[in-house]
DNA sequence: GGCACAGCATTTTAGACAGCATGTC
DNA sequence: CTAAAATGCTGTGCC
């Protein structure tokens, strides 16, 4: 089907034509056939790059025309950004909202197009967000994530929450294969359309003995290497021309390869040189320091350990085919569109909690075999499983490439995930009544599945039993309301059983203590924790005896209790000693993690101490401002007395502490060192910048500039 | 005494969403 | 409370 017989304005199609697009794809069309321009919904269930995003930017397009506004949700940060620099600059606003990056937010819903996560677009329906109401198409990408245990709910309760809201939108779900899409289609009253059909050839395969074995073929591998089959697959795509991307099961796994790879490649151009000089550049640990040195020879590895710099300029490099190949843990397999000729998936197993090593899901594996072929640039892409015996090949036939793909179902009677959004639906003013919350659990894809929903309710009235018991939730008679304290919790998202626990212990507390609050937030289930290790116990013992004032949180007398008491104290003794000041190297040393960890953990708390003073200033008056400052020092890493000095722009924890340790401690004494002293501190360039910031400063507070923004939060509705 | 190494015991193990108000080295 | 792979540890044999 021609792209003209759609009925697109003409300066959209001449944007199509640009990038090459003139013919739809067949499941493209068949999507047109099903109605997607005539407002149906639709699930589209197809393989990774085989075209959804076009459809879902057209029907968005098609949308724009007729005055209509478009919600784009999508799993990841990284996606978001992705969604935004592909649909901006075609002629239509387009918005970002992510937890991380907000543009602009207090003009949002001014845009035709808004790319959000899911989370944040359920934070904006508790934050009755008015723009909300006027979307007329939503677009949910990898909708199959709904059976995803921690984030499917969420996802799940915003789908039902914007149909509720907003009954004529119209909504087009767009997913991997999956193996029971009539059910997921049946619950979005959804056209669905389904196919095999892919824009590059993909062949699948099972590596044994020096060969791949494909369905109806076999491909000989020259063994480079005697003893390891995963470089040799590698060496051979980039004999070919082609690039490589290796799916490990571990960190260290990934940098080991990427070590062996650089060693065999060794293929140094000045660009590659340039790059690592980069990576060296942003070195501050020796993770980094290897990293740089594999990429110098056209290798690299790729995992959350990286600092986001580190993790872009390895994609970067690898897109612009510098990097010959990169091997990865999970963090590229769901992320960003990063394709290559040949996938290896060599490790096939990972390690589970509680369960040992576990084979992959069908679904994983599809979606890390998908990545293989570029479009438009490679002839073919290689899908590549590596079998350890002559049997396992057959097995691996059977488990993966020729396995169904699997059922999607909902986990929204899991009694974890339905804390938080039934406070949600009643603070947000959704339900107002037992009967109207039953009956909106009726709507969800849970229901939808089980005909019999005793269990969810159940676990409903479990969940509200505890919103009430902590006050978070009145019930008179039949109607139900959000106390404050409820609705706060609500909208600062946090789950509201971490809520009861600070404040809980908050109450309890008679002097504030740092160390104490960080180590509370990190017994919240909303604060992701460090595994703890058995050489780490002396440690912990010891640290435990010396800071026991300090801390708020006993030991707990139950042995099954004492695995989360630990990782929960680590994980606070690493964010203290960043707040310490300790470098990131000893930091990444000290508890053998990446620069990316560290960040991770530090963005995390910083939510929840945010949320911990707001709490505060209800419950605890005293403890407000102490958090509140501690949220700066957590946010750069710096101890108190540093407060003063990275308030001026370009200054964080390290320039703010060459200025002290010269006897200069705020921005007054900045000014009276003089520009001369400070270029002899910290350089030039950041001086200037510095004089430049206090100067203006001056003028402009003398000038009695300050008109109020408004922002998306001082529009906030309440009940 | 010191070293190499086999064989056994122990240790370790992926990822990433949310608030708020603006800028690290 | 799972299992594979890497790492650590002990003991032996040899110079």
């Amino acid at each position: 089907m021609l792209i003209h017989e759609l009925g697109i304005p003409a300066d959209l199609m001449q944007h199509y034509e640009q990038s090459g697009i003139s013919e739809l794809y067949p499941p493209q069309a068949e999507c047109v056939k099903k109605g997607v321009f005539e407002g149906k919904n639709l699930l589209i269930a197809i393989p990774t790059a085989s075209g959804k995003t076009l459809v879902a930017e057209m029907v968005m397009h098609h949308h724009i025309v007729r005055e209509g506004k478009c919600l784009y949700i999508v799993p990841l940060r990284a996606l978001a950004a992705e969604k935004f620099e592909e649909f901006k600059g075609k002629g239509v606003r387009v918005g970002i909202s992510t937890g991380d990056f907000d543009r602009r937010d207090d003009a949002l819903g001014r845009n035709d197009i808004i790319v959000a996560t899911s989370e944040k677009v359920d934070s904006l329906l508790r934050n009755s967000t008015r723009w909300l109401e006027e979307i007329t198409v939503l677009i949910v990408d990898e909708v199959h994530l709904i059976d995803s245990v921690d984030r499917g709910p969420t996802l799940e309760m915003v789908i039902a929450k914007m149909r509720f809201k907003n009954p004529p939108m119209q909504v087009v779900a767009l997913s991997a294969t999956i193996g029971n899409p009539q059910s997921l289609a049946g619950w979005l009253d959804a056209e669905l359309v389904t196919s095999a059909w892919r824009p590059v050839d993909l062949r699948p395969g099972v590596f044994f003995n020096n060969k791949i074995f494909f369905h109806d073929s076999s491909r000989p591998i020259k063994p480079v290497s005697k003893n390891y089959d995963d470089l040799n697959l590698c060496l051979d795509t980039l004999a070919e021309g082609g690039q490589c991307l290796v799916f490990v099961s571990s960190r260290r796994n990934a940098e080991a390869f990427a070590k062996r790879a650089a060693s065999a490649i060794n293929g140094e151009t000045p660009e590659l040189n340039e790059l690592a000089g980069r990576l060296n550049a942003i070195a501050e640990t020796e993770m980094d320091t290897v990293l740089a040195g594999c990429v110098a020879k056209g290798a690299a590895f790729h995992h959350a350990g990286l600092r986001r710099e580190a993790r872009g300029l390895v994609e970067g490099g690898f897109r612009r085919g510098l990097i010959k190949c990169i091997s990865s843990t999970p963090t590229l397999a769901a992320g960003l569109n990063l394709p290559a000729r040949r996938v290896i998936i060599r490790d096939y197993q990972r390690f589970s909690a509680g369960e040992g090593m576990q084979p992959i899901p069908v679904g994983e594996y599809h979606q890390m075999a998908g990545r293989a072929g570029r479009p438009h640039l490679d002839p073919y892409g290689e899908a590549v499983l590596i079998a350890k015996d002559a049997g396992q090949v057959e097995e691996l036939f059977a488990w993966y490439i020729d396995a169904p793909a699997e059922d999607v179902h909902s986990r929204s009677a899991d009694p974890a995930a339905l804390y938080t959004h039934i406070l949600s639906l009643i603070a947000s003013g959704f339900v107002k009544t037992r009967g109207e919350l039953s009956a909106f659990m009726d709507r969800t894809f849970y229901v939808h599945e089980n005909r019999r929903s005793r269990l969810i309710h159940r676990a409903v009235d479990a969940a509200l039993a505890f919103l009430v018991s902590s006050d978070m939730v009145l019930e008179v008679g039949e109607h139900l309301g959000a106390t404050e304290f409820g609705m706060i919790v609500s909208r600062l998202y946090i789950d509201p059983r971490s809520a009861e626990m600070i404040v809980r212990e908050l109450r309890l507390r008679q002097e504030y203590s740092d160390l104490g609050l960080v180590q509370l937030i990190c017994c919240t289930p909303d604060m992701p924790t460090l595994y703890a290790r058995n050489s780490d116990l002396v440690t912990f013992s010891r640290i435990l005896e010396k800071n026991a004032d300090d801390l708020w949180i006993a030991p707990p007398g139950d042995p099954d209790e004492e695995e989360s008491f630990y990782r929960s104290l680590k994980t606070a003794l690493l964010l203290s000693d960043w707040a310490n000041e300790l470098s990131d190297e000893k930091i990444c040393e000290r508890y053998s993690v990446g620069p990316g960890d560290i960040y991770g953990m530090v963005e995390s708390v910083n939510w929840l101490l945010h949320a911990t003073a707001e709490l505060a200033r209800m419950f605890k008056p005293p403890f407000h401002a102490p958090i509140r400052e501690y949220v700066v020092c957590m946010k750069s890493g710096i101890r108190r007395e540093l407060l003063p000095l990275v308030k001026m722009r370009g200054i964080g924890r390290v320039r703010a502490r060459r200025l002290f340790n010269n006897g200069i401690t705020t921005p007054d004494m900045v000014r009276e060192a003089g520009i001369e002293q400070v270029t002899k501190i910290l350089g030039r360039g950041i001086a200037e910048q510095i004089f430049e910031q206090l100067i203006g400063k001056r003028s402009r507070s003398g000038t009695g500039d300050g008109d109020p923004v408004v922002t998306q939060s001082s529009l906030l509705q309440f009940r």
